[in-house]
DNA sequence: CTGAAAGCGCTAACAC
DNA sequence: GTGTTAGCGCTTTCAG
């Protein structure tokens, strides 16, 4: 019961290993009767290449490392899934490589480590320049980033400012009270997620009003981290800050909106008639409320089509592409 | 600017490429001198060894696959937590594969796919009787099955119906009437977790109680599935059946648990005085509750010995384990 | 269209 | 303790 080789093929099929190699790899140059046949000893003799030598000899082993913060949240499962899709199209599979602690972040910081070990590498949420510390780790490895501008990567980001300019366009037509709740930066965790998409939502949500004259005052903003019974609590406060209904709240993230839609439930008011909310990815999307809809699928796609021409290409010159969201009305 | 190999570094450092290899790999038979030597012309040269060609060379990669339902639960990342631990002794890394779509779910049918081109897979919370129309698929991959029993492959499991009857036991102590809110089974989706852990927890608990001559009627016992608003709806018919303070409850999951104190809280009960409540790998454990404690790390660690053991021997007989949870008591 | 042959980078058995 | 050598399985020229 020894392992089956390309040779062992060969044999049996009456041809030169060369022979059948051209036949697996769908070669233009092989009668297809020859070809027919060779698939067909494949299958009797239950031939599977050895993707070790493979790649050991092209170089390549069609696959694709995807590091990110910690997945499981909607928008990474969306991201991932949009990642998939292309990357089967070119034949190509991914390991993810979420990065749960601090151990693995020191363990990724070596050249060697897994992550490296595939043809390209997308990091997710991660700034290369907080994440490594020589980014000379990436040995040149073709890589792009996602919602991190990066000057050194080809990078796909989302238009924060727009999606906070989408919010205040929406609830400027509903006039009222507006509240923001947004995000107040914690003493950095290494390598976590820039908090800077928070804050570019935030001043595109501010810019608007400012722009037409109505901008939000001070204590309308309500700044909090993720704490959850803190969220809980700025939730509360921003209601009690409300001098009457209608009025109207945008939170900066799915979190914030899921403790203010809580709290809006709690005190028996109607989303769209008492408060307006406007979120960020909110999933599921209740009525009475618009939501920015991250275009995870978009990013996911444009992200990995890059990648692949790098792969291609290495010498490319670096691109950087924004995806634009877009706002989603819940019917009410 | 061609690629380094061991070749120039042999010729550098005035020795053979075996001599090189010796070197990196910490042969004994190796004078200390030569071996510095040469460690010291690696650095120079900046010489990474080519893993394609080691992998090709030796058949074994040094790293394991962890395929999962879907991570970011604390669970989760406290297992592959306790994982990653165990491999970095033993020089290896994991890839984990979520298996988030169904396109992943057919993907992986094919025994060439990603997943199964390292040195073994770990199955978390995945029946491969049900995750693969044909365990041929896995072509005697060394395998470790996790949290499922399986006929055919080294498993580790908990022991649930232990963990139901330690909140059983808790509760005994405490007598008052009591409830248990329980999993509903729906037709199941393809490949993802059995449901049957939920199940052995509640037998466990009844059990418990049956045998000590008071047995839950079953009208205490509330089964729902994991659709929020409809468990949200089932804590609040847990709370209304009760005929006074103070009264138990075990949930047989934390989403079931999360539930129940969001209710407790609204309702403005005190927990740990008016009502008990067990609960499963609370996390955050809130003071007044206790919860059967997962030994996801000690799950996990066991798991990955075992995997170790089978790829230096793979054909040592079957094993199985079963690991014992503890019940975690909030200090009151 | 197919065959012949070289060799990718590394390791391990054996020789000395 | 180190050198010599063969070869892992596959792809890819180059010849015919």
């Amino acid at each position: 019961m020894a392992k089956i080789t390309i040779k062992d093929v060969a044999r049996r099929a009456g041809v030169q290993p060369s022979t059948v190699s051209r036949a697996i790899h769908n070669h233009p140059d092989i009668k297809p009767a020859t070809r027919a046949r060779i698939l067909q000893t494949i299958e009797e003799l239950g031939f599977i290449p050895d993707r070790a030598a493979q790649s050991f000899r092209t170089g390549k082993n069609h696959s694709v490392s995807v590091m990110l913060p910690s997945p499981g949240n909607d928008f990474y499962i969306r991201l991932i899934n949009a990642i998939d899709e292309v990357l089967e199209q070119h034949d190509y599979d991914a390991a993810v490589f979420p990065m749960l602690s601090q151990r693995r972040l020191a363990r990724y910081q070596n050249p060697q480590a897994l992550p490296y070990q595939t043809d390209g590498l997308m990091l997710v949420s991660l700034d290369p320049e907080q994440l490594y510390d020589d980014l000379h780790t990436l040995q040149g490895l073709p890589t792009v980033v996602l919602e991190v501008h990066s000057r050194h990567f080809d990078s796909v980001t989302l238009n924060n400012p727009l999606g906070g300019k989408l919010a205040a366009q929406h609830l400027q037509e509903r006039p009222a009270e507006t509240f923001v709740m947004c995000y107040a930066p914690e003493p950095q965790a290494a390598g976590v997620p820039s908090s800077g998409v928070f804050e570019e939502r935030l001043q595109g949500f501010l810019q608007f009003f400012e722009k037409v004259g109505t901008p939000v005052p001070l204590d309308h903003q309500v700044r909090v981290n993720f704490d959850w019974p803190k969220v809980q609590e700025a939730a509360r406060t921003v209601l009690s800050r409300r001098q009457a209904e209608p009025f109207n709240v945008f939170a900066v993230c799915d979190l914030f909106a899921h403790a203010l839609l809580e709290e809006i439930r709690e005190q028996g008011l109607t989303l769209g008639e008492d408060v307006r909310l406007v979120g960020y990815d909110l999933e599921p999307h209740p009525s009475g409320t618009a939501s920015v809809h991250q275009a995870a699928e978009e990013m996911g796609r444009r992200a990995t089509e890059m990648l692949m021409e790098r792969i291609l290409q290495p010498d490319l010159p670096i691109r950087h592409v924004q995806v634009d969201p877009v706002l989603k009305v819940g019917r009410s």
